[in-house]
RNA sequence: GCGAGUGUGGCGAAAUUGGCAGACGCACUAGACUUAGGAUCUAGCGCCUUAUGGCAUGGGGGUUCAAGUCCCUUCACUCGCACCA
């Protein structure tokens, strides 16, 4: 046993004297940027996922200093937030100390755990110093025509009268009654990210993401591509357009279905004998939660329009058009034709309400389902006799643009960033609406847009913002006319601060700009940035977008943010689930380090399992940790003078110093970290070891367990701490035995093993192989068909 | 439904990418040292069998001298998206 708390105190305690971890921006190295998600400080304080995903990054960033390289490993707050907006609201406590109260407890646990961050760039999204810049970003969104204004549904409480976020808004129930959540429009910022869905896409190109991360991300932007067709509506001048990956199904067309928002229904209420029986089906289908309107098992409902009718534009025909929930305004044109014979979602519709049903493809039985695949084209004009899909697809789409029916086009299922949140504690939005000149920017020199002091911020009764009912803060002045204005009175979402937080780091005291083009220069791409796959679609695409679009207004030197992006696995509880309060199964951090020190906890949480994988806790496997760095300890007293590896021990440091720099590498701490078990067994195994052969072991578990390994250096006499000193090299010519362990197999099986010189050949081998006992006993008497023989490896007979 | 992934001892997991399955750790068993031990050390530990040996990587089939690894098929679970036209 050692005096794990008063080592790790002293050693921490000397990093943050020494400045050990604080990156220069004007280096001459070569520079590494790590990063990790910065923590939402909340009142549960620092969750041992937290330690696994720090420690992982730490280990590598320690290891590339000792490598000779300028590593830059930042921390900070992403502190506004719902949560912390709650608790200020119930316990009448200004967010502004909640936060200050969190970041402090999160601060000494993270301390404690000696994690190498450079702690002299840190800041906070809710410090105005940082907040100032979000703001000034955003107006460059609005100067460059990127954001605009725009009625949107909310999560909508009728019971509270209040506006929910997601979050409080989960599984269609208000988290503070239980009652049902409906939808409420309301006018709100909007930040054109729909545009970018390209780039994005594209961008993804100059990134190595982990494959389901980029999956994840090409899904979300779910481009497709197909056409626009414009049906003609009977007795009118105008068209229903729609959008479809399937124009070669057209002569299949046997009605059109449009959204219950489609704005038809309103431009042509005079035409529809049933306006009322239309406009309450809407209505119905707006009160249904987000879960009964997508919920997938639910049968068809829908409303036909009396009064209007559609012509199939191939042939001629006159068709019904139908109003259905399951066509979604916000995707495409808000209105489908309907194949059912070739979709399954038309075919129960069309089943349900009796609608004519005609095949255009041959090969499935349309009294049955909808047949999706591919077969010969019947009742279809142009196409007819074709066989393939992509083929006639693109028949049909020259023949659209020859008749001026319709042409290719491409969607994407990704929308417009809702950018504003009827809430107190987040950024602002420096917007200023004035009678005269419409919605105003603040100026640039007026920022930032302070949140105000006050100790009440309750919210509204009618889903505005709680800023809106201090008249103080909102009446203001047109920075355009000087006449009477109104700020804007919702905040800016989580996801604003989060978005460039990276380029802060580089440059966090700057009060000029975000950070300067040197700095952004020298330090580019993150090179490593881990985070939960919770992140992998939204968070991490609104960072990249909002970086392409500063990088194409020249304000950043490179158009992607990150270079690698690797999503941990989480620490579930005990009992193999999630952990939660409510479950009980949750385990503090401070407790494991106040028992078995940092270095156990970071050392266990290393261990646990693959790295991207969950993982179950288990403090049994800790106090496993805890006795493998007491081992190590108790080992400096079976340690030499001697400045030289024991010759007998050459080989397997040598194997394991290429296995520990591999696997830290490559993310594979596990088995880094059993490679140094297997070590320490081998020592274990020794009378006694070198001072060589002890400090390589050190300086290999270092940046698993940076505390023991430099307490135990500095026992050994060395003046040198092992953050100073270069990270060990092998020697390439040293990794193997002169020996072997010749494997002899009978038919694939096993019968025997000798250990042999590594020089000795084919022939010797086999010869050697047929001498064994064993091997004889199965194949004495029988046919030798064939000899296999691996060099360094095994033989192989097989007998008949 | 679509997409991604996982399945190996009592448990967490390894397996140089087709070459000894179960490294390393936990738990467990026996022993040693102890006034004592939730300390430490030694030995054992996939299943069946007294052993030579046989059987084992979710199930079934295939390729191969050789398969956890490659191919086909099937089952189970996890995650993400989800009426996206």
């Amino acid at each position: 046993m050692y005096q794990f708390s008063k080592i790790e105190k002293k050693w921490q305690q000397y990093w943050e004297e020494h400045k050990t971890f604080e990156a220069s921006n004007t280096s001459d190295k070569e520079k590494f940027y790590y990063l990790v998600e910065f923590p939402y400080p909340s009142g549960a304080g620092l969750h041992v996922g937290h330690v696994r995903s720090y420690t992982a990054l730490d280990a590598m960033a320690r290891k590339k200093r000792m490598m000779g390289y300028n590593v830059l490993y930042p921390i900070g707050w992403d502190a506004f937030g719902l949560p912390t907006e709650q608790y200020a609201i119930k316990n009448h406590i200004h967010p502004v100390e909640a936060t200050k109260t969190n970041i402090k407890v999160f601060k000494k646990q993270i301390k404690d755990l000696g994690i190498s961050f450079d702690w002299s760039r840190e800041f906070a999204t809710t410090d105005p110093d940082y907040y100032k810049w979000t703001q000034w970003q955003f107006l460059q969104f609005v100067k460059h025509g990127m954001a605009y204004k725009a009625k949107t549904e909310i999560n909508w409480c009728p019971n509270c009268k209040i506006g929910l976020a997601n979050e409080e808004a989960e599984g269609g129930v208000c988290e503070r009654c239980g009652g049902p959540v409906t939808k409420k429009e309301k006018e709100q910022w909007m930040l054109k990210m729909k545009s970018y869905a390209d780039k994005l896409l594209k961008g993804l190109d100059d990134t190595e993401f982990q494959d389901r991360i980029k999956t994840a991300q090409i899904n979300w932007i779910g481009k497709s591509e197909g056409a626009l067709v414009n049906f003609g509506l009977k007795g009118l001048e105008d068209q229903l357009t729609v959008f479809t990956t399937r124009c070669d199904t057209l002569y299949g067309v046997t009605f059109m279905v449009i959204s219950p928002e489609h704005p038809y229904i309103e431009k042509y209420k005079e035409q529809l004998n049933n306006y009322d029986e239309v406009v309450n089906y809407r209505i119905e289908a707006n009160k249904k939660s987000e879960i009964e309107r997508t919920d997938m098992t639910k049968e068809k409902t829908g409303v036909k329009l009396d009064g209007i009718v559609a012509i199939n534009p191939v042939t001629g025909k006159e068709i019904e058009i139908w109003v259905s929930d399951y066509v979604l305004m916000n995707y495409g044109t808000g209105a489908i034709m309907a194949v059912p014979a070739h979709d399954e979602r038309d075919y129960a519709f069309a089943k349900k309400f009796n609608i004519p049903i005609i095949e255009v493809i041959k090969g499935g039985d349309i009294t049955k389902e909808a047949y999706t695949g591919d077969g010969e084209m019947v009742n279809s004009g142009v196409l007819n006799g074709m066989t393939k899909k992509s083929e006639s697809i693109l028949k049909m789409l020259d023949y659209l643009e020859e008749k001026g029916i319709g042409h290719k086009q491409i969607n994407y299922r990704l929308q417009d960033w809702v950018f504003s949140r009827q809430r107190f504690w987040g950024e602002p939005i420096p917007m200023v609406h004035c009678e005269t000149c419409g919605w105003v920017p603040v100026k640039e020199e007026d920022l930032p847009v302070t949140l105000p002091d006050v100790a009440s911020y309750e919210p509204t009764d009618n889903g505005e913002s709680p800023l809106a009912k201090i008249e103080d803060w909102v009446n203001t002045t047109c920075p355009k006319c000087g006449n009477k204005a109104r700020r804007e009175t919702d905040t800016m979402p989580n996801w604003a601060g989060s978005s460039w937080y990276y380029l802060r780091y580089m440059d966090s005291k700057n009060d000029q700009a975000f950070a300067s083009t040197e700095s952004m220069k020298y330090w580019g791409m993150v090179d490593y940035y881990n985070g939960g796959m919770e992140h992998a679609t939204r968070h991490l695409l609104y960072a990249r977008f909002w970086h392409r679009f500063l990088y194409d207004q020249g304000l950043v030197p490179f158009p992607e943010p990150f270079k690698k992006r690797v999503a941990h696995g989480m620490i579930l509880g005990a009992n193999g689930e999630k952990m939660s309060k409510s479950k009980g199964n949750v385990v503090n951090p401070d407790d494991m380090v106040c028992e078995y020190g940092a270095d156990a906890l970071r050392t266990y949480e290393m261990f646990i399992g693959d790295y991207t994988s969950d993982a179950a806790w288990s403090e049994n496997g800790l106090k496993g940790c805890k006795r493998f760095l007491d081992r190590v300890y108790r080992l400096k007293d079976h340690v030499t003078e001697e400045e030289t590896y024991t010759p007998s021990l050459e080989i397997i440091i040598n194997q394991t110093i290429k296995k520990v720099d591999e696997d830290l590498d490559n993310m594979k701490y596990n088995t880094a970290v059993s490679a140094l078990m297997i070590l320490l067994n081998e020592f274990e195994a020794q009378e006694k070891i070198t001072k060589k052969d002890y400090h390589t072991f050190l300086q290999l578990l270092n940046p698993i367990a940076p505390h023991i390994t430099e307490e135990l250096n500095e026992l050994c006499g060395y003046k040198t701490t092992i953050s100073d000193t270069p990270w060990p090299s092998y020697d390439p010519n040293k990794l193997e035995n002169n020996t072997f362990q010749l494997v002899v197999q009978v038919n694939g099986k096993v019968r025997g093993k000798i250990e042999v010189h590594t020089n000795t050949t084919k022939e010797e081998m086999e010869k050697l192989a047929f001498q064994i006992e064993n091997v004889k006993t199965f194949t004495d008497g029988k046919e030798i068909v064939k000899v296999i023989t691996i060099p360094k490896k095994l033989v192989n007979i097989v007998v008949k």
